[in-house]
DNA sequence: CTGTTTATTTAGCGATCGATACAGAAGATG
DNA sequence: CATCTTCTGTATCGATCGCTAAATAAACAG
């Protein structure tokens, strides 16, 4: 079934008729991103993507549709490499993961090669105005990053490194809450060394996995 | 010096000249508030406000100056109206005061009868391209209730209810950080019941007074 | 070369933004 | 009453918003 008699389904066959395209389309939606990611989505504008991007309107249009599906793969590519820079999930545990995911947004929010804080974060605040089906899809996004780390937990919890008395959903919804708090803190300029006393003050509510004795040995630290 | 030789300094002498104005001005910049506390700065728009406030733009701009001006009184009218809610300073102890502070946000950011979220944490992400002055007013804002979480801790530890040895600094970032969470995640439609147990779990982290065996007594809970 | 296809530039569309000019209305003052 | 002062409604202003029509440019196929 497939489409031709002949075997000309090369794997790679962009034959590339017409004018080519004179920009980057990747480097032109990495500089999207991060004026979406300083600004949010409607107070970038179209002068202000385009200058960054370095291309006029119509090309904008062309590569990417209009603003709202820019701004939808700005926010897959930011998710993609917050991911790829942080492979929690391959941590054994499910402590080791949460505690390596705080701890690599408190160095990430605090960058310096990009906006401060979360571009999602802005994004929620952002799009009042914005159509529905782009506030869905970032309250989507946000409740699905939940969703994961309360996911993880449960697995520390069906492995044994987590007190199976632990309550995932709780843990999870705690643990969002001081990533999002972070990303406020770091917009409003707060050091990356108070983001990780955050982190290390946040991982000593984590459940202990062992005897009742251990917990809470850096109390005295 | 006084400015004349006849003693007509009333002390309410307003004579209310030409016509009177038509509308309530606190209603109406309430009207404002919760337009702001909804979409932002920017994204409120003149005629968004003018319909909820029920005026015309030139009543608006008689009585508030422009946007900017009526934004700043609207932030000073919410911070004033959430402060007279919750005065936390009067608890006996720094722990009691964080304590009845935090459960205070958690279940005003949930409330029904304004909009969810922080207005605050909103005019951060929407006054991108505000003015100098704006932006400088809502920092100073979210710095200085720092500031008070900080200073209300110190006064804990000179008092004797916080051991000597706690941070104030760091315990007052951990705390606000927690409750710039809470506000993002009532924004995302989170539950009030979800934001008291992250309270009770964030206060589980607060250093004990007494001996050291006191510590955490709701671990078992 | 002549066409076809796609991308680029220029220029500007209608809508909305924040803010105002203007004339009339509503009060106090005389 | 007339006059002054301030507010209100109408009707915009210039600037900017997101977006696009039209002409031109650069690649291909024949």
């Amino acid at each position: 079934m497939k489409k031709s008699a002949v075997p000309v389904d090369a794997p790679k066959p962009p034959k590339a008729r017409g004018r080519p395209r004179s920009f980057d389309r990747e480097s032109a939606l990495a500089a999207a991103m991060d004026v979406f990611w300083k600004k949010g989505f409607e107070a970038a504008s179209i002068s202000d993507l385009t200058e960054a991007m370095g291309i006029n309107p119509p090309s904008l249009y062309a590569a990417f549709g209009d603003k709202e599906q820019l701004f939808l793969e700005a926010m897959e590519r930011y998710e993609r490499s917050r991911g790829d820079s942080c492979p929690y999930s391959d941590e054994a545990t499910a402590r080791a993961a949460i505690e390596r995911l705080l701890t690599y947004m408190a160095t990430d929010l605090t960058g310096s090669d990009h906006p401060r804080g979360c571009m999602m974060l802005m994004a929620v605040a952002t799009s009042a105005n914005a159509s529905a089906r782009l506030k869905k899809a970032v309250t989507d996004k946000r409740v699905a990053a939940r969703e994961h780390l309360r996911a993880r937990i449960k697995r520390g919890i069906e492995e044994g490194d987590v007190p199976r008395g632990a309550d995932a959903s709780a843990l999870a919804d705690f643990y969002s809450t001081v990533m999002n708090g972070m990303a406020m803190m770091a917009r409003d300029g707060v050091s990356r060394r108070s983001l990780l006393a955050t982190v290390e003050q946040a991982m000593q509510l984590f459940p202990a996995s062992s005897a009742r004795g251990k917990r809470r040995e850096a109390a005295a630290a």
